[in-house]
DNA sequence: CGACTAATCTGAACAAAGTCAAGATTATGT
DNA sequence: ACATAATCTTGACTTTGTTCAGATTAGTCG
């Protein structure tokens, strides 16, 4: 692994290994000392690169939003037809990709929305939840729901796929409402057209 | 504190003590040897009762599933006429009553939803989501939303009211939404009616 | 190219905290 | 009253976060 003294790195390796850590035994089992150990390097190297153990989560965290737009984007590729109904397979698909997202990676995504994310930089946060707000815009313009909807519906989504994601990981919920949840969402939101 | 060798209910004081210091520090402020202390008791009193550190969090968690309980119940207090209007203030109530939960004990919110309630014991959970069942289900006897969609209702509810909280502990979503998303569950529910 | 400064890494150490084992103390039941 | 079980204490061990002094390398400036 490492080649020199000075790594090179460090700072991303440190992130990727303890996502790594992360996905194999949860929050509790990443230790600064295990991370950098297995990255063969010292146990206090972290410190030269993050303030504190809690730093590292943060960046962790950060990472899970970046992942969760990834998906939210690679969700919309080859689904970009101009129709009604492609337009709400793509407002399922969002839906769809975020409780993916929490099934597939369960600790990233409680790290992500956890006590962590009051610090983050709500950029990338905006990122994927403009697309849903997008999804939701694009509904309007067709009229499939009321302009002035868009809002409360797009908190209504959220809220509710979010709720489901957390509940699911608790082991409250089982993962086959997914498809009574999102078809339950659709037919709410489209319900409003009248 | 202690007057004699033995406590005489060392477990539900232990319990107690967790969870004023959970409502104080957060999660990550309790620990037995602080717990022990605070009680007068040595370092390892604790695991006479409990075998570790995670099974104290745990009863600490399931005390918290009895607080919502408690909760939706005072919720229902003084609200029980026979009318539309207050069945259906009755169903906001339960919804106002687990947010407010969560935005007063927050700490308590997340370990009793958190990682620990896979291991609970469903009973007490059971009741406060009965509660919820059985307002839709008043809902539906008055006519005000079909039987058959009474499950899916009580999923959607659920699961958006748990994420509204959720994302409100996390600093994502600010308090002043509550009244929106609310209203929007009441609209969408009844929109349902024809 | 050489030297100086800053960045990075190591090793040793400390403190906090979970956990366990051996023994002391008290309760309980017969 | 005595034996057994439950409860509590003390002391120790281990893991882990964190710090600090010193070693090593990178980068820059003359």
């Amino acid at each position: 692994m490492k080649t020199s003294y000075h790594h090179g790195d460090l700072a991303s390796e440190l992130v990727r290994e303890g996502i790594s850590q992360l996905n194999i035994g949860g929050v509790d089992s990443i230790t600064l000392r295990g991370v950098c150990g297995a990255l063969g390097v010292s146990q206090s190297a972290a410190y030269h690169h993050f303030k504190n153990k809690e730093a590292l989560l943060h960046a962790i965290a950060e990472q899970g939003e970046i992942e969760l737009t990834r998906r939210f984007k690679a969700a919309l590729l080859g689904n970009n037809k101009q129709s009604d109904k492609a337009a709400i397979s793509r407002f399922d698909s969002l839906g769809r990709a975020y409780i993916t997202f929490a099934i597939e990676e369960p600790s990233l995504f409680s790290l992500t929305f956890g006590p962590m994310c009051i610090y983050h930089t709500n950029q990338i946060e905006a990122e994927s939840m403009s697309m849903l707000h997008q999804s939701l815009i694009e509904l309007a313009q067709r009229g499939l729901i009321l302009p002035k909807n868009v809002e409360s519906l797009a908190l209504l989504a959220w809220t509710s796929v979010h709720g489901f994601s957390q509940l699911l990981i608790g082991g409250l919920m089982e993962k086959e409402m997914i498809d009574v949840l999102l078809s339950s969402i659709r037919e709410l939101v489209l319900a409003k057209k009248n």
